[in-house]
DNA sequence: CATTTCACCTGGTGGC
DNA sequence: TGCCACCAGGTGAAAT
């Protein structure tokens, strides 16, 4: 018997890898409050026995790119083989989420989600104290490869990211933050960009692909530095809400 | 449709 | 010392 991660009660729990009990993983899919958005069973199930080929990033969620099992085949009848991509486990770490391999003698910290045993014989854990993670596996024969919600923002060239974001009529903050546009950028990144590019988190449509001035690379130059003095003209930083996050910037430098 | 607001969740912090 | 209000932010449903 072990707790469910989602209902907090105690229960045997299917397969022993993912730590919610089944109906409350079905019954509150597409919650925010829980991490699994494939049920924990089908998620289970459909991990077992595949090889991890590769790991990458897609905006903010990191992707898992997984092997085919021996005999299975894809919608064209053509054969799947463990060296072959035919899965992949899709992981957001929304804010305190961690994929952490330990042995599987470790003790299991609080907030442990789901326990993968490798082939090694180690365990790969997920542990997320806030739950706001999510962890979603993809058949490819069923499912389209992940590719995120928006584009990539270190690789889109400049006239398409005017094409993005001119003509919106809402703040240059709240438009950064829309992972449907462009995604990977957060809170923190949001406000350091807007201040390295001397702009104003609520002007609405600003688009200027030559704008950035390049203050700092290695320190926030705003974020949560609510009345410290601007690190190029010494005038207070000020905090705002905005899109419903804490928002900093310079009143001077920022116009 | 576009945009805005808010609930979800827990650990840490500061005030009393 | 302990209690409580509040804050942090990614996401997506609900409201506007």
């Amino acid at each position: 018997m072990q707790r469910c991660l989602n209902c907090r009660k105690l229960k045997r729990l299917p397969a022993g890898l993912m730590s919610a009990c089944a109906e409350t993983a079905s019954s509150r899919f597409g919650s925010h409050s829980q991490p699994f958005k494939t049920p924990p069973l089908e998620q289970g199930e459909g991990l077992e026995g595949r090889a991890l080929l590769q790991v990458h990033r897609v905006g903010k969620h990191i992707v898992c790119e997984l092997g085919g099992l021996e005999g299975e085949r894809n919608g064209d009848g053509a054969g799947y083989a463990p060296g072959i991509p035919a899965a992949q486990w899709i992981v957001h770490l929304g804010m305190t989420g961690r994929l952490l391999v330990t042995t599987p003698e470790a003790p299991v910290a609080p907030h442990t989600h789901a326990r993968l045993t490798m082939a090694s014989g180690r365990e790969m854990r997920f542990v997320d104290a806030r739950r706001f993670g999510r962890l979603e596996f993809r058949l490819l024969q069923r499912d389209k490869p992940f590719a995120g919600p928006g584009v990539e923002p270190l690789t889109i060239t400049p006239e398409e990211f005017v094409r993005l974001f001119r003509g919106r009529r809402l703040a240059i903050k709240a438009a950064l933050l829309n992972q449907t546009l462009l995604h990977g950028v957060g809170n923190i990144y949001a406000d350091e960009s807007l201040f390295r590019a001397g702009i104003r988190p609520k002007r609405l449509d600003y688009v200027d692909a030559a704008g950035v001035r390049g203050f700092f690379q290695l320190e926030h130059g705003v974020y949560m530095r609510t009345g410290q003095p601007c690190l190029v003209c010494s005038t207070p930083i000020r905090r705002i809400v905005l899109a419903g996050r804490g928002t900093h910037f310079c009143p001077v430098c920022q116009r």
